[in-house]
DNA sequence: GTGCTTGCAAATCGTTTGCAATAGC
DNA sequence: GCTATTGCAAACGATTTGCAAGCAC
């Protein structure tokens, strides 16, 4: 799908901005904090703003487009893809990886626990990947 | 158990700061920040620094005597109660409250995935809590 | 007296705010 | 022209750092 096409769905009025940071969360999967997005997206987009990458992510949180991932205590991420799964934090590299959600807890739905009204869902996983663990790449 | 004691059992050298902040997280299942925990002893304990609160609070999740939760983009929280539980963060008035982790994911206990090594499991839910709702205490 | 712990002040850095300039209908 | 969007600079605030002083064995 178009990053265009993606905006309209979730009822964001597009522009120059906001189609550029949607079609970059669309094609890379690493998480990235608004901070990178500005600094990737800025050499071609020399007049876009840190206020707008900030502001536009954040709308697009709060329309449902995005994930914004508080897994990391250093900044925010986000995730273009909104389908259900889990992610890991490598707390050597920074990392943060897609992993799919256990079969057991797929089919736990729950919008209502003790009372409480629940609208997001986090699963969080937190350890060494794959890559640094064989590197020994332990701080 | 005392405070005293669960700092030992952790490998901790015991400390007057280090004793006052374990006290606090072991009373108070608030889930503070270290800001919150420096403004409740500071009264107290004069001398005491926020240096030493964060320092001490590192300490602390690094040696598994407490949890780091990342739950809020705002600031990190410290959770006392190391056993498994979900973290639910009200979205309105921003209070943390312990949930029972569903009986289907309970079982789940993973230590590497796609060739991960797991050390940590956060649950966390975001929503509006039950005495917001009622209060249609939404922003 | 050596090494760990503490505390102050300053620095850092991700994020937000105020507000003026701009773009789109 | 009116309203929403953008962008700059400044502010903010949680956390970290550098380093000197204090404590414990």
């Amino acid at each position: 799908m178009e990053a265009y096409q993606r905006l309209l769905e979730h009822n964001i009025k597009p522009s120059m901005q906001r189609i550029a940071i949607m079609k970059y969360l669309m094609t890379h999967s690493t998480h990235p904090s608004a901070d990178v997005i500005y600094t990737e997206l800025s050499p071609t987009m020399p007049t876009l703003s840190k206020t707008t990458v900030y502001n536009t992510l954040k709308l697009f949180a709060e329309q449902g487009a995005a994930l914004m991932l508080t897994i990391d205590d250093k900044n925010v991420n986000f995730d273009g893809d909104t389908s259900l799964h889990a992610h890991f934090l490598c707390k050597s590299c920074g990392r943060i990886y897609d992993l799919p959600v256990p079969e057991a807890s797929k089919s736990v739905e729950m919008y209502e626990v003790e009372g409480h009204r629940i609208l997001e869902v986090h699963n969080y996983y937190k350890g060494i990947c794959k890559e640094c663990f064989e590197k020994r790449n332990i701080d």
